[in-house]
DNA sequence: TTTACATATCTGTCAATGCGAATATAATTT
DNA sequence: AAATTATATTCGCATTGACAGATATGTAAA
């Protein structure tokens, strides 16, 4: 089990966003779910620090994770307050329009393509576009 | 002279979000330029602590301040990224429809009505409406 | 059940940031 | 010029979070 969520914090929901490892991450999820091993890939950084990103994005309540045997993928999903969802859609419009984020989508996009150049990655699940993410607000 | 910006970064900009204190100052501010004093009084917090956040939201870029005798007024600036101003505000709207920075509001507005009441206030310059902002992009 | 792989968590260290208290600076008044 | 008011900065300490490296957990394959 799980252990308990703290309530969703404003202060909090800003803080994950503050750090640029984490702003790269939701960038490559974009609207799409992708596998822990192509952020390990794309951003070329050790595992641990990837995953210890992703468990505070989740703590933070902005992605969810998703098991696939021994993948697990993450998506952004958008959070339980109408006012943060539109906060979180404007920070990805953001980032689709920085260069650094948008070289970053470059390369997972060439991995997607040609994941044999991507030693690491063959056999990993691809990315996978996803419904629009929808806030928890609109069920 | 004030000493060198740092580059205006996206990771700084959410940091500067990501704590209370800075967001209650923010909302206060809204649309108006608000005197030191008047934050120190409906916040009722020391008054370090109110000018050290006022210091680590203009570092970020996120407001300027301006002298009148020995008053010091501090307004909202559109940050010099289209990306930015949109999240920001964003972020505004959001902290309207929050009811604990309603309430802050609620506090400013009476101080604004009645000084009086406020002791420390008395004679201090009142909160001013001030053009909406504009980013520094659009000149 | 052993092995291998993917991912998560723990450990120790370091830098950044928060805080209250005290002090410094700037403008105004006396 | 001294005293007063408004605001800013500094100090010492506690907390948080980032990091690399080591280790643990979960799943599948052999």
């Amino acid at each position: 089990m799980r252990t308990k969520q703290k309530a969703f914090s404003m202060e909090r929901f800003f803080l994950a966003l503050g750090d640029n490892t984490r702003l790269r991450l939701l960038n490559l999820m974009g609207d799409r779910e992708v596998c822990v091993c192509y952020f390990v890939e794309i951003l070329d950084q050790p595992q641990s620090k990837i995953s210890r990103h992703l468990a505070y994005l989740r703590k933070a309540g902005i992605v969810t994770a998703r098991r696939e045997g021994k993948w697990m993928h993450y998506r952004i999903v958008m959070p339980p307050h109408i006012g943060a969802t539109q906060v979180l859609q404007q920070t990805l419009a953001w980032l689709r329009e920085e260069r650094i984020m948008e070289a970053d989508r470059a390369r997972l996009a060439k991995a997607c393509c040609s994941p044999r150049k991507f030693v690491a990655l063959q056999g990993a699940p691809r990315p996978k576009v996803i419904a629009p993410a929808t806030s928890s607000l609109s069920r």
